[in-house]
DNA sequence: GGCGATATATCTGTTATCGATATATCCTGC
DNA sequence: GCAGGATATATCGATAACAGATATATCGCC
């Protein structure tokens, strides 16, 4: 069988995915996981053997920060290590981050655009 | 020092850009070459490390035919072995597998560009 | 004749990618 | 009350891709 037709995504576009994500509101890594198929229509996937390495790796260059939420269904017992939830926010630095894969996304599909239209859009000029 | 912000060319695109190339006109691996980086303003680069192993590829494919020009300044010897060249042409079925590329990556960039306008085009809807 | 550009091709050490695995909780149906 | 699937976070390992080095040989220029 040849390649599937639906493409997958790469660390670099997976990096803006994400952030463009946590721009609107903070997620946790399961609701970015959801969320990342929902809005491709299921083009898109971000397994948890490529989400969680990314954010950490964000975490650690100060791109995003992140703090744990434990979801207690019953407050019975304070101990009881419940479900836990770790939220990430965008920073001042993700943000521009940001800004900057977008404009490298913009600039990288111009340049192939370029070479689609190739010699037709010179010779019509 | 960080990533580089110029985009390296990753297979699937070499590929697009590689047949979109020779949609035109027939050329040889190192003109290939150097049409990527003239054409791309020299953010692109194909290495020979990539650029052969995609060729050869692409002729087993059925995508490109392939012919051997011997290159001789003077044909005083026919046994001197000049320097050669390998022409690449595209077939039909490179052609249809260029389109479907194109196509492809339409449809990423489109999904990608959803991801980065976010919620703001669902309100403004 | 030497040097850089032309021209094709392979090889290899490093990195990236993907699926599998692991652990634990929550919710729903039976 | 318990079995199974969804929720939730995280790591690991086999494979695949990548970039750069290496190899060979010719051509143009000085």
């Amino acid at each position: 069988m040849p390649e599937p037709t639906t493409p997958k995504l790469k660390q670099e576009q997976a990096e803006l995915v994400v952030l463009a994500l946590l721009r609107d509101e903070p997620k946790y890594g399961y609701a970015i996981s959801r969320d990342v198929q929902a809005r491709s229509d299921g083009a898109f996937r971000l397994t948890p053997g490529a989400l969680y390495p990314l954010l950490t790796k964000l975490e650690k260059q100060g791109l995003v920060s992140a703090s744990w939420e434990e979801v207690k269904a019953d407050t019975a017992d304070p101990d009881a290590d419940g479900r836990r939830r770790k939220w990430y926010r965008l920073s001042a630095k993700g943000q521009r981050r940001l800004d900057q894969r977008i404009a490298d996304h913009r600039r990288f599909t111009q340049l192939i655009d370029g070479f689609i239209e190739g010699d037709a859009a010179r010779a019509s000029a």
